[in-house]
DNA sequence: CAATGTTGTTTTGATCACAC
DNA sequence: GTGTGATCAAAACAACATTG
């Protein structure tokens, strides 16, 4: 197969005479770096708003060329050439050629969902391409085709292409498996405090505190500053700004989609922060980055690693997956699902029933929307929130059954920073240790 | 016309090889 | 063992379209 690397590169473009930032494909033909003209102009022109979207797109495009190069209709042919000689059939294999890899190594991923995610976003760099003029033999008005790996032909089609023996699992049984999870519902007390524990590096400890409170995304989390600038001017570390208001604001700069909005932080929360990263590690760790970097850490890089790195979205959501695995150890009962995007449901949930309590279990529906709709949207920076606000209520209500005896401490709730409000409830199943507080942080 | 589904885009999460 | 970057996968979100 043909081995394609993907490279980020940000430079100034002609066109615009703006910087941009996006993804190209180089191919490895013999020891020579061939750059793939068609896909990197399609990378180019559709994806530099946002790299994330670049990564993804790169990769199908990448995966498809790749598959390209093992068919028998491309061999000896250009790389220049193989958009031209595709057409929807291809795509239709390909397809079907990752559901046959998945059998042949009994993997439960990628799911046919994935599968047909991933061809339809290939059908936009073809459809981009004719529009373009570039010639193509892919129809794109026939894009709603799926493989219908569930029917039996096609089931037994895909059994005798792969080789290797199928035991009696199906595809269907597959399918299955890789929706089974344990319910999704909010993480609970029990489980935050295990977790916490599980985590070597304390930074990421207060990160995940700190979502919880502010319901911000890892993305987000990330750039939180020492010493804010532009609206943030007056966020600075807990002891200098502490005014004796509860809360303060705080404006989230160009989260998912470039969108910016304004959340309210509880000074508690922050003052936990201080408590616990910046006093005892910050001074510390920027020493660190100056050593690395060369030049001393700006304010608005406040988190850092144990060797005076910038925490980054990655790091997170992998130091977050060890830190479960370690929980699971300690406690079979801690649910496998649990991430660290968790934390977003936190809040919302928490708000609501702060703000109602036992009327959530009588109040309708209608009126309870009204209510918070507008702070949640703010704060999670949703357009849309409806439906996810019902999910919100649902969850609410069963949290508030299941803790009715401990109503009032919900009730007053927000305010208390969420180190407190964890600390102040006495944990239903014991999965944590008595001794273990947040105070201890570190 | 609200509930539900589709499509396109943008994010987070998991895994694995590798360095220390 | 811990931490990391590269790569692949999955989930979330938003705008729009369809259905009942």
């Amino acid at each position: 197969m043909l081995p394609i690397t993907i490279r980020e590169i940000t430079y100034n473009s002609v066109e615009t005479t703006k910087t941009v930032s996006h993804c190209i494909l180089i191919a490895d033909k013999g020891g020579k770096h061939v750059l793939l003209t068609h896909p990197n102009l399609f990378l180019y022109k559709k994806t530099q708003s946002s790299l994330s979207t670049s990564r993804r797109y790169a990769s199908i495009v990448s995966m498809f060329y790749r598959f390209l190069s093992t068919q028998s209709k491309m061999k000896g042919k250009e790389l220049g050439v193989y958009h031209h000689l595709v057409d929807n059939r291809d795509i239709m294999l390909w397809q079907v050629q990752r559901q046959v890899d998945r059998l042949e190594g009994q993997s439960i991923k990628p799911n046919s969902e994935t599968i047909y995610e991933d061809a339809k976003i290939l059908l936009g760099y073809f459809h981009w391409l004719n529009e373009q003029g570039f010639v193509t033999n892919v129809q794109v008005g026939l894009r709603t085709w799926r493989a219908n790996f569930k029917s039996k032909r096609m089931l037994s089609y895909i059994q005798v292409k792969a080789k290797v023996k199928i035991d009696a699992n199906n595809i269907r049984v597959l399918d299955k498996k890789s929706r089974q999870r344990q319910s999704d519902f909010l993480i609970t007390e029990g489980e935050i405090k295990l977790l916490l524990e599980s985590y070597v590096d304390p930074v990421y400890r207060c990160i995940f505190n700190l979502a919880l409170g502010t319901a911000m995304r890892p993305m987000d989390l990330v750039k939180f500053p020492f010493i804010g600038n532009r609206a943030n001017k007056h966020i600075l570390s807990y002891s200098e700004m502490d005014n004796g208001h509860k809360t303060t604001s705080y404006t989230v700069y160009e989260s998912k989609g470039n969108k910016d909005r304004k959340i309210v932080i509880n000074m508690e929360d922050l003052k936990a922060l201080e408590e616990h990263y910046i006093t005892p590690y910050y001074g510390e760790r920027k020493k660190l980055y100056k050593k690395k970097y060369g030049h001393s850490c700006p304010p608005d890089i406040l988190f850092l690693n144990k060797k005076g790195e910038p925490v980054t979205e990655k790091m997170i959501a992998s130091r977050t997956n060890d830190a479960k695995k370690k929980s699971m150890k300690v406690d079979p009962t801690f649910r496998p699902h649990l991430s660290f995007y968790q934390t977003r449901h936190w809040w919302p949930t928490q708000h609501i029933i702060a703000t109602f309590g036992e009327r959530l279990l009588t109040e309708n529906l209608e009126v309870m929307y009204l209510a918070t709709a507008q702070a949640i949207q703010n704060q999670m920076g949703h357009e849309d929130i409806e439906t996810t606000y019902k999910h919100y209520i649902d969850m609410a209500r069963v949290i508030m059954m299941v803790h009715r005896g401990h109503s009032l401490d919900l009730i007053k709730a927000p305010a208390l920073s969420v180190g407190q409000f964890i600390t102040s409830l006495s944990l239903p199943t014991g999965i944590a240790k008595p001794d273990f507080s947040l105070q201890e942080a570190g």
